[in-house]
DNA sequence: AACGCAATAT
DNA sequence: CATATTGCGT
């Protein structure tokens, strides 16, 4: 083992495994914190994360696809509700728009792979600071852990148990909403907590647990041998 | 309460 | 730009 250690394609994913702190600076009340829930980092939807996205949003088909759900089919700590509502919605407008019909990728498309898309290393590795804009600051986010790894499939039942689940329902078909214009500055409404933790109590330089591999079924590859199987 | 969506803020 | 947050209507 010398040298060559480049992690082949997907493989050594830096991805939602170990993620590193950095406490963010945020407008910190004088006030004394507490238990108050604390502020996560932006969440940095990693192709991982999209891909176990997906994926539930997949399996669970998309009538079940809800936030609730798929948040908890990913088993990510530390994903909210609301992480993945807003995600989803991105995703929904996202398909609504061009699907994934091919050639409507507005241009350059690469294409991608076909088993594994995976590969997104957070960070570069050679220093190229080519994309994203100028602004962005310095914000280093982070903030997940991801494990996840096998949900076997199926697992979750949310609702199916015994109570009574409502389903999905429909959708109204009215368009007549939006009307809320007002807004705007004015409030000084305060929140803000300081301090450094993080909600993502896994994430951090002490817990060293389950972490390691996750993926979903791009991992089935094994036995040398034969072994039969669907 | 939870979801969906658009406006809006960072 | 990508996300989060918020407001409103189901």
């Amino acid at each position: 083992m010398t040298g060559s250690m480049g992690c082949p394609p997907m493989s050594c994913y830096s991805g939602p495994a170990d993620y590193s702190q950095m406490v963010q600076q945020q407008q910190d009340d004088a006030d004394d914190n507490q238990a108050r829930a604390l502020k996560r980092p932006r969440l940095v939807w990693t192709p991982a994360l999209h891909a176990l996205f997906e994926e539930a949003v997949g399996k669970l088909g998309l009538d079940k696809a809800v936030p609730k759900t798929i948040m908890q089919m990913m088993n990510v700590e530390g994903l909210t509700r609301e992480n993945v509502a807003s995600h989803l919605q991105k995703y929904r407008l996202s398909l609504k728009k061009g699907g994934e019909p091919d050639g409507a990728k507005p241009a350059g498309a690469s294409s991608a792979a076909a088993t594994a898309a995976e590969g997104g290393d957070a960070t570069n590795s050679g220093g190229e600071k080519t994309q994203q804009q100028q602004q962005q600051d310095e914000e280093a986010t982070a903030g997940a852990s991801a494990a996840a790894a096998e949900s076997g499939d199926g697992g979750s039942g949310s609702c199916g148990g015994g109570g009574g689940c409502s389903s999905s329902d429909g959708q109204e078909g009215g368009s007549s909403r939006r009307a809320r214009p007002g807004k705007s500055a004015a409030g000084a409404d305060a929140a803000a907590d300081g301090a450094a933790g993080d909600t993502g109590a896994a994430l951090q330089p002490a817990k060293q647990r389950e972490e390691q591999q996750q993926q979903q079924e791009a991992q089935e590859q094994q036995a040398p041998a034969a072994m039969d199987a669907e």
